[in-house]
DNA sequence: TTACTTGCAAATGGTTTGCAAAGGG
DNA sequence: CCCTTTGCAAACCATTTGCAAGTAA
């Protein structure tokens, strides 16, 4: 994180605007609108310089794809498993488990994920209404 | 999971037979020794089958690769952010908070995933030592 | 018998890298 | 000016897929 540009002043404004982690591409895409002539390979370049920089975390999502978010904004989801949508939490009880891990590791912990999985309430009713069609 | 077959059988035994979440190349090699002619594709195939069965389960670590484990093996580990060493969790402690989840998001829970990040005793005494001759 | 499985080889696709040109401080 | 950053194209590499031959049930 040496210098400021645009291409960089875009990817950063495009995280930051987010209300959810965005993979690369949508980082891109955002992006693209601010600086026409952006390409994806600076998107990468420009995310991974932020992660370094610490301004932003870097987090792999199931399906394989990383997705990037401003790293102060400590938040965890709750994602369904059938149509992918994620609800924010705003819970986070976990420096008291965080002291009790230093204490028994001896590890300095510097953060830690958190993910929970199901289905949400959208994705059951329509589940419901599919295995009643089936059943018919 | 519809057969059995002598590869399958050395895939799951040595995901049964290991401490921690293996890669799928880890599971290779383990499992050629039991099966030599075994392919690696067929390795990624089985674990898929085993997964899809609810048997393992599947996670991608931050490094972009998936390991497998048995499903039943609930755990939680503390990763070192410099050796990338993996220290088991005895602890669960989030019934009571997906519980809670339930009741305001409506979600079926299935599952969670938590992940603490830090440094690990050995990787910290190594940074000290090395500041300590770089300050010389 | 007859699907399901396997092995091989090739494709996929998110991410990374080499290199010459562009541009920030 | 120097050194970082960019864009393009090509490389990477874990994982997936097509297909013909093999095999469990």
């Amino acid at each position: 994180m040496q210098r400021q540009t645009p291409q960089r002043r875009a990817v950063l404004a495009a995280v930051s605007a987010a209300k959810a982690p965005l993979t690369a591409e949508q980082v891109y895409s955002a992006a693209v609108c601010a600086f026409p002539h952006l390409a994806l390979t600076t998107v990468y370049r420009s995310l991974d310089a932020y992660v370094e920089a610490g301004l932003m975390r870097r987090s792999i999502y199931d399906d394989g794809i990383a997705r990037y978010e401003i790293a102060a904004e400590h938040r965890h989801f709750l994602t369904c498993t059938i149509c992918k949508k994620s609800v924010p939490l705003s819970v986070c009880p976990f420096e008291q488990l965080e002291e009790q891990l230093v204490r028994e590791t001896g590890f300095q912990i510097s953060g830690h994920r958190m993910e929970f999985f199901g289905v949400c309430p959208e994705c059951a009713g329509k589940q419901a209404q599919k295995k009643q069609e089936d059943d018919e």
